[in-house]
Parts: structure tokens; sequence; C-alpha cells
DNA sequence: CGCATAATGTAATAAAACTACATAAATTGA
DNA sequence: TCAATTTATGTAGTTTTATTACATTATGCG
């Protein structure tokens, strides 16, 4: 896996370079990007070399030639530079905006795809599967995430409830038990209704699952946390991306309890499907 | 961005392709990573195309050429994201599932990126920026989903309720005038209760928005319908990629409203997440 | 059916990359 | 220090690759 590091691979052997293959090198280092875009020749030009030089300093950092070399560098340059995520601008109009929002989206999608915490995710799953009921504890925007998550579960067949009401949530999280799983979703994990709840199910027996960011007060007070990445700020006045990130992990997690209790389930969700059938009208009419 | 979609273009776009460009498409779609290292006249022999036309084809995709073109390729490879939507099977493990999971939402995305009805979605935002009062209504998925857009256009400042209860809907759409906004969410638009709802409001002074199918019985019953292309089964038995491109969509009409009411708006925004501030752990504390 | 337009291919041209070889620089040992 | 030798770099020619201009073929329409 070379790939990020190309870079850090030429940028250290430079002491090592002939002259001439020195001379590519920070040519290549100062601007990277604009060398995946040059010819040999106009790279040679900059770097007061010839051509046949960029070729051999080409080969040898691995490559079979200058275009593979591009190749490769260009890969490394997506891995290492983070996605710029494009903020809308006050004049911004129609045919520029949507397609913005649904980049950061992606790309947001994107990165946390790269990160995936996969262990937590394994061990929510675990814990989710075994449970005898699941609490989503949620706030604002996470409200509407953990309502998602409820109806999604409530589909599997495991007891699930939603609160956004702190002293519900309170006298949830006091009296859970052995068997419960308590899932807070928070984006921040600071929020202090939040956190102070999930310090009143951690003194139970239940496990305390949290879906949010690392070192936060949230994930101190959870048996399990899986722990998102905070987002650019593209977020600044209203949260986009991180639920969205939220809700697909919750997908995850749902898709995760479905495989661990196998087939049986897929006769249940067969069932449910079948019985919203009489609500709806049929393709045919209207 | 196409940097993780450029395959998704292509597979996207490939009925709209001329016949040698298709061959050329389903060439790289087969192999992509071949195709980065393959010269035009391997690939135009690959495809039984000649070179111009995989030339054609490369500019078509907004490339300045082949090598280029070859340079993007390549880029949207290193995310890792698989262009096609991929059934999580019986046997996925842990480290499986979770990417599939992600691959076919970003598909999902891109595609509907592809696919912006933009006239519908100004419209929708003419509609909201103008409105006295917003009405969410979804009933299941799509009431987790109005719950979020609740929360979003409260925080614009508009006086706005969601409802998942039959009753309140239809007491709330028959009760609806000119000023208020019905705002419809449903991924079938065939749901019963939702469509007699939205005839019920169609029938008053309100204007009725629906974010739903294409040609189903909600439309019909709308004054403007956002229409979200028909996904693909991935969703068979969870709702998961449709809500996530509800949900952007609802980011995107809630942001051309803000960009619509202009700088004012800031200020009020900066205002709200201010008065979240007491309700939080400051980054220092714990 | 015949015209018009679009789609694709052919062949020539230009650009880019590579190779073999030549020259220049550096290193070594007498 | 100065040849001899090795190593580094450049030159020029060759080959590969990509592009352009134009010709041909296919397609659709009146």
């Amino acid at each position: 896996m070379d790939n990020a590091s190309l870079l850090t691979t030429i940028s250290s052997a430079l002491p090592d370079l002939k002259k001439s293959e020195a001379k590519v090198a920070n040519v290549i280092l100062q601007d990277p990007d604009a060398a995946t875009r040059s010819s040999i020749a106009v790279l040679a030009a900059a770097a007061n070399v010839s051509e046949p030089s960029v070729n051999r300093f080409c080969k040898r950092f691995g490559a079979s030639g200058f275009p593979d070399f591009k190749l490769q560098l260009a890969k490394s340059l997506v891995s290492g530079v983070r996605y710029m995520s494009r903020a809308v601008e006050m004049n911004d109009d129609v045919n520029t905006y949507p397609g913005k929002l649904f980049d950061n989206t992606i790309n947001a999608l994107v990165q946390a795809r790269q990160a995936l915490p996969i262990t937590a995710i394994e061990e929510a799953v675990e814990h989710l599967a075994k449970a005898k009921r699941i609490l989503f504890f949620g706030l604002g925007t996470s409200a509407a995430v953990a309502k998602d998550a409820e109806h999604k579960f409530f589909r599997l067949g495991i007891p699930v409830s939603t609160h956004d009401d702190i002293l519900m949530m309170r006298m949830l999280a006091t009296s859970a038990g052995a068997g419960d799983v308590v899932f807070f979703i928070s984006h921040t994990g600071r929020t202090k209704a939040l956190v102070e709840a999930a310090n009143l199910a951690h003194a139970t027996d239940a496990i305390v699952v949290s879906l949010t960011t690392a070192d936060s007060p949230l994930a101190s007070a959870s048996d399990c946390t899986i722990e998102l990445s905070d987002t650019e700020n593209t977020d600044e006045y209203l949260p986009m991306t991180s639920r969205i990130v939220q809700l697909v992990i919750l997908d995850t997690l749902a898709t995760g309890v479905t495989l661990k209790r196998g087939e049986t389930l897929l006769p249940h969700l067969a069932r449910i499907k079948q019985s919203l059938q009489d609500t709806r009208f049929s393709s045919d009419e209207s």
C-alpha cells in the first residue's frame, strides 16, 4: 500500500538521488497535481533536465515508465488529500447548489467508508442481535435518525422504542437492565442531557452503545462506541452530511443483525412487506 | 465531484450512448483497472471500435482526451467504491457488507445527482420560501424523513409541523389554506392514507408538494412533485437508499430557501446555534 | 425511396515516450 | 595530477500513442 506514500517516498529518497533526478523530484514535489497533467517534455523543461532523465526517474520509483508514474502519482494524490467539500455560496443558483450538496454528501460517505470502524460495528451487532429490547435515544437532528432506526429494527422483530423526551430518557435509562441495549445517537457527543442519561444507563446492567464522535463525554459513558470522524464544517449551520453517515451506519447495524440471525429472518421481513400491501394502491390503479 | 463516481456515471449513461460508445463503456466497466493500463489502440481493439470512437467516448465524459480519461478513471478506482449495487449476501461477513451498503448508498446518490429534477426543486423552493406554514406528512420510514425535514425547516424560522398520524393528517389537510404548504413524503407514492390526505389538501387553497415517485397517485394529487426515480431493488426488504436521497433533496430545499431569503437568515441560524451552546459540554471538559 | 443527418471508421498528422548511443562529469589509482 | 574508468546526463532517432480532418457508412425522416 504505497499509494498514499509515493510523495513521501520521493521526498525521503531525495538525498540519495542523482543531481538531475533531484531536480525532477523537486518539481514534482512542488506541484504534484500539475505533474500528473504534464507531458514528459514539459516536466523535463520545468526541471531543466532531459526527457530520458525524467523517464529514468520514473523507473527508479517502480513505475514502468512516465505514463505509469503519472497514474500512480494521481492515485496517491486522491487517497492522501482530503476530498474538497464545496461550500454553498450566497449567490449560487439552482443549477449549482443542489449538485454541491449531493457532492458533499457523497464525499462524506466515501470518507466514512474508508474509515469504517469495523470492530465497533461487529461488537454493536453482537449486542443488538442478543438484545431483548432496544431503546434509541437522540435529540434534535439525531431524534430523526433514532426514529429511522426504530422503524428499521422494529421490522426485524425486536422490541424497540425511540425517545426524544429527556425525562422519559432518564426514567428509561435508570430502569433499564440486563438484555436491554440503550443506543445513543449524537453528532457531538457533548449534549449534557444525553450524556447524563447515558451515565444513568451505564450504571445499570444494560449495554450502552453510542454512535458519536470519538473522545466525547458520551463515548466515555458507553460500553461500545461507534466512532465517526468529525466532518468538516460543511455542516456549519444545518447538520447534513453527518446524519447521513449515521443513517448508513444504522443500516449497516440492522443488516448485521439480520445476517447474524440468519435465514429465519427473511420470511419475517417478507411477511411485513406483505402486510403493507393492502395499504397501497396497486401499480395498475390510477 | 466525479471522483468516486466516474464508473457510476458511465454505467447509468449506458442507455443513452451510441452503439460504439456503449461497446467502449462495457469494456471499461468490465475491467476498469485494466483500462487504466491500456493504450487507446488496445482498448479500441477490445471493444471492436476505432480509436477515434474511444477518444470521442472519453471526451463525452468530460475528459480532455484519452490520457486524461485514464487518469480520472484511475483516481476514481482508489476510493474502492464499486460502481454497481451489490446485494448483501447471506454469508457476507463484517468486512464485506458494511462496504456494500455504503457503496449502494453512494451509487444511489450519484445517480440521483445525475437526474436532479432542477425545475421541480426550483418550484418547490419558491413555494416553501413563501410559505406561512409548512406541514410535513410521511408514514413509516418517510415519517423519520419528515421529522428530519421539520427540524431543518424549523431552524429556518418557518412555522412547521410533522405528522405521522393519519387522522391528524386528514384534519390538517382539510383545514389547510392559502399560505400553507402541505409536503408529502412517500417512496412509493401509493400509500392510500397519504394519497387521500393529499387529495383533501389539494381541494383547499394550500399548495401540495410531494417528494415521491413519478406517475404515482400521490404525484397526481400534487401541485408540485419532486420526482425521484425508482431505485433498484437494493431496498427490497428494508428501505435504505431511497430515503437517503429524499433527505439530501430536503437538504437541497432547505438550502434553496435559505439562499432565496438571503443574508438575513444567517444571523438567525447563528443565533440558534448559539442557543444550543449551553446544552453542551465544552470541548475542554471531560 | 432518396435525402439529410448522425454515427463511425480510415488514414494522415502530430504529439509523446522510449531506446540506443554519445558526450560529459565524476571518481579512482598510479 | 592526470589518464582510465565508471557513472551520469543529454542528443537524436525510433516507436508508440493519441488526435485531427475527412471519407464512408448507417440511420431516420418526409
